[in-house]
DNA sequence: CGCCGGGCTTACTTTTTGGTAAGTTATTGC
DNA sequence: GCAATAACTTACCAAAAAGTAAGCCCGGCG
């Protein structure tokens, strides 16, 4: 068992999947390793089905882990943007990884997906 | 959104994570990707803090998904022997990208993950 | 004979995760 | 002046995932 910030983790496997685990982390990160300065509704509108509660939530945890950063443009009206940091560009082997072998089998199950994607492969 | 067997998926990425996901898949897949012939109970006592429902519950979802294999070995004495498949081994980029991330991670927090891990790495 | 180990099953509870829906502040556009 | 949009917050609720604990069948061992 490994400890760190008060949590515990059964292995190094376990660490890196508290980073990206969940619903829509690597959802989110496929999106901001493809686009850069998106706001938060240009993210929201991007992944389907997703809550603002969800997304809020999810940003935060992305944020805090230092995979993505936002910049505050204004506050009166409150305006943002949000990228992706060298540390979540790092994972980027593994969005692949995971997006090429669901494609692979849901083609060997009759479903071509290419169609549409330029968002969130 | 994608359809497959009653089920949603939002993108490729949650298909395969339909596989791999939870707590335990991985470290068993990874602990098989090692080891051949492996018995219940030697699986059960390589994964610290697994209980035995969730193991007989993921070993089931892993063999019918197809990414291992169990041998029945005999009836009257139940006994039983895994094996991971071709599939299955097919994803061991991911165990070791996963795996490797985690143990550089842990790294840079000035913790180090090589001693006795010869098991589920 | 009684206990231990292997490979489970079952019932019950807790924790975590995710979803719904409404409300907030402030600006732009008709 | 009213609606729409951006970027959230809050409260409440349901479902899914995981944990706890006990029990079962069978054979080997002392």
């Amino acid at each position: 068992m490994i400890k760190l910030n008060n949590k515990t983790y059964t292995c190094p496997v376990d660490v890196t999947l508290s980073f990206i685990g969940g619903k829509w982390k690597i959802l989110i990160l496929s999106h901001l390793n493809i686009f850069n300065d998106r706001g938060f509704s240009e993210i929201r509108d991007n992944l389907p089905g997703i809550s603002e509660k969800m997304l809020v939530q999810q940003l935060k945890e992305l944020e805090r882990d230092q995979l993505i950063e936002k910049k505050v443009l204004s506050l009166k009206p409150y305006r943002v943007q949000y990228n992706i940091t060298p540390t979540g560009k790092s994972l980027s082997p593994l969005f692949e990884f995971l997006s090429e072998y669901g494609i692979n089998y849901l083609k060997e199950h009759g479903i071509d997906y290419m169609k549409d994607q330029q968002l969130y492969k």
